[in-house]
DNA sequence: ACCTGAACACCGTTCAAGT
DNA sequence: ACCTGAACACCGTTCAAGT
C-alpha cells in the first residue's frame, strides 16, 4: 500500500512499470457501479473482479474504499467545467454563476452518490480546485473581495447541494407512494396527513397534479434567482 | 417481520405485549451511536448486542436497517422544533424564518450522520411533518401561496442542508492537513495549489488565520440574509 | 408474541507468498 | 513491482425452533 496522507491529492500516484490496472481505470469503473447502483452497490471486492483482479491488489492503487470515494468524487466533479469555454461575456457575472449552478445541479443528478459521500469528504482534488478557482474568478470580477468573496461562493454551491438533495429525498418519497401497489397505503396516509397539517395537507394535494422534474427545476431556478438578488444589493460595484 | 410498505410510517407499530424492547427504544439507541460514530459505527448487530438481544430480533419491530435510519432521521428532526413555543411575533416572519433555520443546523451539526443519510431517504415522519406544517405556516403568514409557498420554504431548508454539508466537508479538509504530522505534505500542497490557482490560494492562506467555527456561522447568516431579502421582494404583500 | 442461534451470502483490509 | 489467495473480523437478513 502507499505511504499514508491527510488526502489522496497530496501524495503523487505511484510510478507505473508493469501494471495491469491504472488508478484512472479503477475510478471510472467504481463511478460506473456507483451510477449504475449506488453507493451500496460499491465494493472492493466487485470492482477488483470487474477489472480481472482480486480485491487485494487494489490496494496497491489506493489506501482504502474512502480514498475510492473521495478519487471518484473529483472524477464527476470534472464534468461541470467540462467543454465549458468559460468565456462567457465579463460583465455577465449573474448568468456565469448560474450556468455553473446549473451544470453542477445537472452532475449530481447524474451521480446522485455525490451527495451521500460529500459531506465528510475532504474534496481536495485538481478538478475540486478548479471548480472553485471558476467560481472565485466570476465572482472576484463582480466585486466581491475577501471573506465575502468565499460567503458568496459558498452560499451558491450550497444552494445547489441542498436543491438536489432535498429533491432527490422528494423523488424518492414520490416514487414509492405512487407505486401502484401502495395506492391504498398512501391515500390513506395522505388523508390522515392532510387532518393533522392543513397547509402540507394542500400543498400535497397540489403535488400530484404536477410535473416533479419540470417544478424541481421552477424551485431550483427561484431560490437561485433569490440568491443572486441578494448578492447583486451586496457586492462592492465600482472601485 | 412487519408486513411491508411504501414507508415505515405507512403502517402502524405493532400492538406490544410481553416485550423487551420498544421502537423508539431502539432508535434512541441507534441515534447515540450514530452520534458517537456515525454511519460506520452502526450495524443491526451492534444495536441488538447494546440492548441485550440478538440482531434477528430487530426485525421483529422494523423489515430492515434502512427503516431503522428512516425512523433515526425522524427522531432527531423532533428536536428542531422541541421546546420551541413557535408563537413569535406573528408578523416576523424573517425572524420565524431564521430561527428554524438555525435551529435546523444546529441539529444538523449535532447529528452530521443525518446529511449522508437524507438524499435517498423518503422524510415522511411525524416531526418531518410537523416541520414542514411550520415552515408553511410562516411562509403562509408572510404572503406566499401556491407554488410559490413550497418554493420558498424549499429554498431555506436547501440552504440549511447545503450549508452544513459544505461546513462538515470543508472542517475534515481542515481538520485533516491542520494534524501535526501533516504539515509538510499539507505546507507543499498548498503551495502547488496556491501557484496554480491564485484566488482559491489567496482564500486558502486567509483561511489558516481564522476561527473556522465562527467563519461558517457569518457565512451560513449571509447566505439565509440573502436569500430573505430575495423572498421579500416576491412575496404578496397586503391581500 | 417475541426471541435465539445458526446459517447464507456477503463485506474491507492485511499479508505472506508467488511471478 | 504487482498480484494472488487465504485469512481475520466483520456485515444484513432469514428462519426454524424455542419459550
Amino acid at each position: 500500500m502507499p505511504e499514508p496522507s491527510p488526502s489522496v491529492w497530496m501524495r503523487p500516484e505511484r510510478p507505473p512499470r508493469d501494471r495491469r490496472l491504472t488508478r484512472r481505470q479503477i475510478v471510472r469503473y467504481a463511478v460506473e457501479i456507483l451510477d449504475a447502483e449506488g453507493s451500496r452497490g460499491l465494493s472492493m471486492r466487485r470492482v477488483a473482479s470487474g477489472l480481472g483482479v482480486t480485491a487485494g491488489s487494489l490496494y496497491w492503487y489506493m489506501t482504502s474504499k474512502d480514498e475510492l470515494l473521495e478519487l471518484a468524487l473529483d472524477e464527476v466533479l470534472g464534468e461541470i467545467l467540462d467543454g465549458d469555454a468559460g468565456e462567457r461575456s465579463r460583465d455577465d457575472w449573474r448568468g456565469a454563476l448560474a450556468q455553473l449552478a446549473h451544470r453542477n445541479r445537472a452532475m449530481l443528478l447524474r451521480h446522485p452518490w455525490v451527495l451521500s459521500d460529500l459531506a465528510g469528504t475532504p474534496n481536495l482534488g485538481p478538478n475540486a480546485l478548479a471548480l472553485g478557482e471558476a467560481g472565485l474568478t466570476v465572482l472576484s470580477r463582480a466585486g466581491f473581495a475577501g471573506a465575502d468573496l468565499d460567503a458568496a461562493l459558498t452560499a451558491v454551491n450550497d444552494h445547489v447541494i441542498g436543491a438536489v438533495t432535498s429533491e432527490l429525498s422528494w423523488r424518492a418519497a414520490m416514487d414509492r407512494t405512487n407505486a401502484a401497489e401502495w395506492a391504498e397505503q398512501a391515500g390513506e396516509f395522505l388523508r390522515r396527513v392532510a387532518a393533522e397539517h392543513p397547509l402540507l395537507g394542500g400543498r400535497m394535494a397540489a403535488t400530484v397534479t404536477v410535473d416533479a422534474e419540470r417544478e424541481c427545476e421552477r424551485r431550483f431556478a427561484f431560490a437561485l434567482d433569490c440568491l443572486l438578488d441578494g448578492l447583486e444589493a451586496r457586492r462592492a460595484t465600482g472601485g
